[in-house]
DNA sequence: CAAGTTTATGCAATCGTATTCAGTGAAATT
DNA sequence: AATTTCACTGAATACGATTGCATAAACTTG
């Protein structure tokens, strides 16, 4: 009490061994007797003793905490971020503590330079990314951190070569049937809102999914029905301002996001046009608004605690000095209000 | 490169001055001259040097990093987070990197034994705690906080003993206007959904401005239209399926949380009561799905941004040594289409 | 029972930075 | 010119745990 904290020599003391002992015990080192053990363990309990993380951390070059990363859109004005990954985050948190590991969070802007900072700090001993922004520039910061050997994964889609870092869900199958739910309502004219453009591959492989759908239904892709914005709502409703002003037929919308696509159904409410029965529309993600939406929002679900679990083990994996095993997730149609596809709003 | 990582002894040798002219240099020490500051700053960005956050910290015995922790409440079944909490961390993590401090997240259950490990094992030099759950058994933990000295800063509501480390908005003079408003439409028979008893002090003073309210404008508080639950959607349902049951008359609901309004609300939507020509619905929080929900709802919104930054400021103080002081946040009422204050749904 | 093994422990050397204390040379003061 | 002050700098040490190495005791085994 009177002198400083408890240390690991306090113990010792106590329990009259060397605190080298103390050490070994506390860590379950087979090395120790297991009478010694407990009653290592017990005196330290009793004392309220916690091993000092800046100590162990400096000895081992281990600092038991990963990072996770969430960008957001540098473009955005408000620094909201997308409730989907806020709540990837909770599970990504939830699943760390049951595997022993502290989350340190940090909302970058994709300018920043945050890359190498955590590991080279000995602040974290893997990243996790988190968002799908612009992925022009990122890259090469991936790059750094390979080159620094830098322990990371990343949540979404990346290039071609970081395959085997990447975790996401199939997002060309996911919007495959989303687009194929439309067309099976007899929506003929479907708009797509999202990413052409390489520059997110997440939102470009949805793009693909669209796409796919249309031709295996025989129909072709009308350039005149795509929008290519980030994944936000004011694009969404952007977009759709376009579309009404082009005067351009359409019974349909699949928006790459939920926000994208909620951004889109308040436009198509301002103009007085009738979701779902005027225009179905189909998002992406699920989102905890999703469903409490008007009209509840008929989207392609991601499982987050599935995926939260596959991110942490990966990583944890490659701390470790295993291989990644690449993993890709199966995405769920939910079917809501806004595509006329059941009955009714809620 | 071949030697292992990049040291302080590295810029040393490569500026021509010891360690410890670079330990200074790069914490901007006065002691320090101008020139050679610049040199060695350098030379430690040009070879990509971050200073070892665990042998600072064992050194310093500082961590430079908060600790926020999110309870649950334990009862909950699904491990769902309060949007609102979420949102709040958002803001804290901004926060804290402004002011050059890490974030470490945990989500808690109540009953876990996380008191005091943060802080003695050197991880966090700060908490900041968040969440309203059961205040029986949070108590002890709090003063056990205190009894080591511990510095953190709580949201919301605690007992009257801890008012200066408490940050939270005026939760009686919220409620009081949202109470009023209903009043002011009309409303006679107004239900309180929420804590009435003192498990969770921040209910339970949105209970007392309910009171208040309704005792200012000359009415009597009936006994009977109140219900005692958590904060949570499921409650929210729970409470008014007792109440439509009960055949009580009522035109007003107050539900002391945005979840239990969304809750009562699709209750009432169930039985064919509609909202808000025959009920008058608000919430608490303005939870981001609050805009969102149909009809969209009316709401005490307190604003994560400012609280933040409240919490965040607060507890670095008390890490400085200097007093805290209190603060206590103005909620805004945002009139939205579930009281019929204004003409229809979102 | 000697020699080899196993088991449990202690000693001491790290890990990389921050900081105290003791200079050093130059400038300022007397 | 002697002395004090000033502005820097470096050597040495402490922070508290982890871990390689040495060793003593206990235990096998031929």
């Amino acid at each position: 009490m009177g002198s400083g904290k408890t240390t690991s020599f306090d113990i010792a003391h106590r329990a009259g061994v060397s605190q080298a002992t103390v050490s070994r015990a506390l860590r379950d080192s087979p090395l120790v007797n297991a009478k010694t053990r407990e009653r290592v363990k017990r005196i330290a309990r009793e004392l309220n003793y916690h091993v000092d993380r800046a100590a162990a951390g400096l000895r081992s070059q281990l600092s038991h905490t990963l990072a996770v990363l969430l960008f957001e859109d540098s473009t955005s004005d408000d620094s909201q971020i997308n409730p989907f990954f806020l709540s990837m985050l909770g599970n990504i948190a939830r699943e760390a503590a049951r595997r022993n590991y502290d989350v340190l969070v940090s909302f970058q802007q994709l300018s920043d330079d945050w890359h190498l900072k955590y590991h080279l700090s000995n602040r974290a001993d893997g990243i996790i990314l988190l968002g799908y922004g612009d992925y022009r520039g990122f890259a090469d910061k991936l790059d750094k951190l390979i080159e620094a050997n830098t322990r990371f994964v990343v949540w979404g889609a990346t290039g071609p070569e970081l395959v085997d870092r990447t975790i996401g869900c199939d997002n060309v199958k996911g919007a495959f049937e989303a687009t194929s739910h439309l067309l099976r309502l007899g929506r003929k004219n479907i708009v797509f809102i999202g990413g052409t453009s390489d520059n997110c591959p997440e939102l470009k492989q949805r793009y693909d999914g669209y796409c796919k759908a249309l031709k295996s239904a025989g129909l072709s892709v009308d350039p005149g029905l795509q929008y290519d914005t980030d994944f936000q709502e004011t694009s969404g409703a952007w977009a759709t301002e376009e579309l009404l002003k082009s005067g351009k037929t359409f019974d349909a919308i699949f928006a790459a996001s939920d926000l994208l696509a909620i951004g889109a159904i308040k436009q198509l409410r301002a103009a007085r046009v009738k979701v779902p029965i005027d225009v179905s529309v189909v998002g992406f993600d699920d989102i905890p608004a999703a469903s409490y939406f008007n009209p509840s929002l008929t989207t392609v679900q991601q499982n987050t605690v599935i995926a939260s679990k596959h991110l942490v083990n990966q990583v944890i994996r490659m701390i470790k000095g295993k291989k990644p095993k690449p993993k890709r997730l199966k995405p769920t149609l939910v079917i809501r209000g806004s595509c006329g596809g059941k009955p009714g709003g809620t």
